[in-house]
DNA sequence: CCGACTTAGTTAGATCTGTGAATATAGTGC
DNA sequence: GCACTATATTCACAGATCTAACTAAGTCGG
């Protein structure tokens, strides 16, 4: 079979590891260490391929042998790692609030985490591109490694995306943000590989170290100013048609409900949003600490409230979960995954609560009693975009060649 | 890359064709006739390895020339053509209400369709294997085909699946076959591979010939006495990590919504599914013909009263549809397809009032404004799981060894 | 109507990936 | 120290698909 490229690829995906290179760097890479006969026993190939294959990674010095295994009554394994050095990816998640940053390294490790201010209100994306750009060279700097072993920049960001050419549409404080094809530009300014995806589908991407090797199909809600949610396949991104699988935020869970900034009504995101939660707290007249809160530090005052016995804040967080739930089930019931990770700055922030009432929908289905989906929290959650980001771009192609 | 075998498969998937010799004949297949320059541009192989694969097929008398196509300037194309009768596939659809039998020809050609009662009531799946197989062994034999070419059957039927294990869960009437392993029965009874699938998936698959070739990412959202969809990806069928994909009728759409038969509330089924149109116009005081009349035969003698102008009947429907269109977003926004197909039975017999509903409600979303999102109608609806079933068999790996 | 041009398809040889069988390596346990 | 075992490698070979050069069968203009 041949490999399409880019630009030819069929729509539907973000590519799993598809060379054998590509498949056994990435083994390696989510268990830590692999001895060459697991490496067999993964993908496929008989022994003499693994060796050949790890030897050409060792030699162009990707892979490094890391000491002995125990024996079973014969020769111990050799243990195979990345040797985290040799590569690096930098992954950047853009939100209204804030920009994260998060320098990772090629064993998938992560060695630095910024957080700096977001674009806010009417932001100009030429000034942003440029932001970024000066702050990417800084943290590369800062970071202390040779930056020419930068492999590329995954950009990630809300809303629903048009591929190759930007954001597709955005709240109307990032009106201006639509049709920006941001990762060409920064493309341009940096000189680096860059990726542009949506944030929940990059979380999805996020959790993939941190979940168990056994898991192929998982998905993630991803809450952060908005909802939205990306689904995994053993090692692949479901991207959909046009890049925008996974909006769960603007299925309709209340016929005739609030109007939602993207024109339709009754959207999850409208009903049971963060940015809803906090018009509910402002209106009951919460205390959210000071007035200028907005985003995500708004939502974590109400969160800190409910966890400390508010019952205010605790029964307006709990109807928001109760029709995030309807969301949750839509996910597990068209998908049919695994594993349902909650992720995102909001269940950073507010997980706990959420985490039994959206089980308790899920598990109460008699869809969800006759097969085993888990629902968990992401205990990443703050960063799990950005560093999304970042492992799609150490899986992306660029990242294989030598 | 290493082709798995059947029983190590990654979920996921019913696997795209994978080989080159399998991606050629289903591009043949779907394409009625190929020349081998346009099948290189299909497969993204070289003309060479296209040559020599075509060869072999030839070879192997499952592929034909048909003649010339016109010239462009130079030597005129030569035309290949499936040989219909080299193999053929049945598939069989099981409802409540009705067995419906298709017989395919290695083309992809209806060679006979057949009706038959369905179980019925606490049916006794074993018996029902029975007259399965009797019909088979007649559909065969009146079709007069060598039945050493029948290559396997396809069985679909609703609910939720556990692979290799039959049906999972059932609605009450037919609760005999939870857990029974029809497709393990039937192989052993007729001596050939048997598929097991659910019909909403593999009405994807039907309408797969019907569908334009330029598209990659579709959803069909099946409408018999349940609801389900299935989603089809460049070709091959997704199926989750247990083989439930798509259950969209038993997502909540209606908080405190009636009770579903599988245990939950509120599911799309329990609110605007045929059972519940039904039951609405017997309380209306409709006349449905007979009061013998259930499933299909009922809600299609309420689609006929609605057609003709019977404004109760058409409030009915119509409220169905207003419901059935969150499951349509719901599809739409969770899987950004490029095309939705209604099918199924109560589609074939009620569609054209459902479709302009739930076309307004996935237009009217801005995500639906800025990409395009079909909704059409498939003309085959009734038959659609059935085909569904025999064109999966046809294209599994059975199918394509010489 | 004939020769240049164009497009379709084939042949032959090279490359790349991965395989199977046999062999080397490095431990354990008696 | 020797038999045993599991791990890893070597080497010759098979299959798929590629590149380059060639043949086949039309159109078109003079």
């Amino acid at each position: 079979m041949q490999q399409g490229s880019d630009s030819s690829r069929a729509p539907g995906y973000e590519p799993a590891p598809t060379s054998s290179r590509a498949l056994i760097l990435d083994s390696i890479r989510s268990a830590g260490t692999l001895s060459r006969v697991e490496l067999t026993q993964i993908t496929g190939l008989t022994a003499p391929s693994v060796t050949a294959l790890v030897r050409r990674l060792i030699d162009d010095g990707l892979v490094g042998e890391a000491g002995r295994g125990t024996s079973t009554g014969g020769k111990p394994r050799t243990l195979l790692q990345i040797r985290s050095a040799a590569r690096y990816v930098i992954g950047v998640h853009l939100s209204y609030d804030s920009l994260t940053y998060v320098l990772v390294d090629y064993a998938g490790g992560i060695l630095a985490r910024w957080r700096r201010d977001g674009p806010g209100e009417d932001s100009d994306p030429e000034e942003v591109v440029e932001r970024i750009a000066t702050q990417t060279g800084e943290l590369i700097e800062r970071a202390g490694i040779d930056s020419t072993l930068v492999l590329g920049l995954g950009f990630v960001c809300p809303g629903p995306l048009i591929r190759n050419n930007g954001v597709a549409s955005a709240p109307p404080m990032m009106a201006r943000w639509v049709g920006f094809p941001v990762h060409r530009r920064l493309e341009e300014r940096l000189g680096l590989p860059a990726l542009l995806e949506n944030d929940a589908t990059a979380a999805a991407a996020g959790t993939r170290l941190t979940t168990r090797h056994d898991v192929s199909v998982m998905a993630a809600l991803f809450m952060s100013e908005g909802i939205g949610s990306g689904l995994r396949l053993n090692g692949s991104i479901y991207q959909g048609a046009h890049g925008n699988a996974g909006e769960v935020g603007h299925i309709c869970v209340q016929i005739g409900g609030p109007r939602c900034w993207c024109g339709s009504t009754g959207c999850l995101e409208a009903v049971a949003g963060p940015a809803t939660v906090i018009a509910k707290a402002r209106a009951a007249g919460l205390d959210l600490g000071s007035h200028r809160r907005t985003g995500i530090a708004a939502f974590a005052a109400i969160a800190r409230l409910a966890l400390t016995g508010d019952s205010r804040a605790e029964a307006i967080i709990k109807d928001s979960a109760a029709w995030l739930a309807l969301g949750a089930q839509a996910i597990t019931n068209m998908y049919d995954v695994q594993v349902l990770v909650l992720t995102g700055p909001a269940f950073a922030v507010a997980g706990t609560i959420y985490l039994p009432i959206l089980q308790e929908r899920i598990l109460s289905s008699a869809f969800g009693r006759s097969v085993t989906t888990e629902v968990i929290l992401d205990e990443r959650g703050h960063d799990a975009a950005a560093i999304g980001a970042a492992l799609m771009m150490l899986r992306s192609e660029h990242a294989v060649t030598a």
